[in-house]
DNA sequence: TATTGTTATACTCTATAACTATA
DNA sequence: TATAGTTATAGAGTATAACAATA
């Protein structure tokens, strides 16, 4: 990503992201948008044997944390759309990860638990996390690390 | 994103995520996948007139930054593959916004150039990425940009 | 041989719209 | 009426594999 390793011959005669007040380098969503490709990259590879995603890891985590949990609910905590969280524990059921209850307090809402292979599934998933955050925190400090989530968190929140 | 708005009555027994080492809210990469998904969806609602999507602009100001650029010193910018590469070259020039000319220096290549309608848009573009990015820093200041770019770019470098 | 671009293919995420069931 | 879930549908990004053209 550095700059000097463009530019073998052909091509770019011009480079006039000196100083420019509108570069591209300057806009925050850009950097949000390399670093999460990169993330799910280096995930996607970490996970190639698990045969899992980020969204599936991250539902199946919560659904452990909260069992029970409405799809609603876990709409609004992965900041997912109705349509787009059915999608996603469709493919998780089909795995047999997790099973769908119907909820005991209001019929219109599905209880989510995690099957035994969830749970399985879920703590295998975890080890493989661990290596994958090693490598994202790979040049950070702890400090680092608490600083960057903060400000990650006031976006997202 | 509280977890105070959770459980209005049903499902969730459990809440053991007070103090746990391996907390999902702990995990980095948690937070850049939310991040982006929330920057993701603002930019598409504010893109929506333009009908661009966060990769198409990216490409387009590259582009316009670096005429006769070649689609693999674009994929690695963007960290893409090629085959992803060429399906936005693709969707780009069907709409008429930029062009491929073979390289003069090496046949191999394809030299990128904005059409006059892809300067347009990009000048459009800026426009609403201005928007966009004024609420994606709606809580941070100056300094705290800066931080948080300089630790993104150490992930994506 | 290595690089660049291309095509075919497949999967996941994302969202909208319209529908059913329940509150 | 409002909420939760569901289905159908579509588009975009992502990647792998195999291939052709060029260096």
């Amino acid at each position: 990503m550095t700059k000097a390793q463009t530019d073998p011959q052909g091509g770019n005669q011009q480079d006039h992201d000196r100083a420019d007040i509108g570069a591209i380098n300057a806009i925050l969503g850009f950097h949000i948008r390399l670093a999460h490709g990169v993330c799910l990259r280096h995930f996607t590879e970490t996970f190639a044997e698990l045969g899992l995603t980020q969204k599936q890891v991250s539902v199946l985590w919560l659904v452990d944390d909260h069992p029970g949990i409405a799809q609603t609910d876990l709409a609004q905590r992965l900041q997912m759309d109705r349509a787009t969280t059915m999608a996603i524990i469709n493919r998780l059921q089909a795995k047999h990860l997790l099973r769908r209850d119907r909820s005991a307090h209001d019929g219109r809402k599905q209880a989510l638990h995690l099957e035994p292979e969830g749970h399985a599934m879920l703590a295998r998933a975890k080890l493989a996390i661990g290596e994958h955050e090693a490598w994202v925190k790979r040049n950070f400090s702890d400090a680092e690390v608490k600083t960057l989530i903060a400000l990650l968190s006031r976006i997202h929140e």
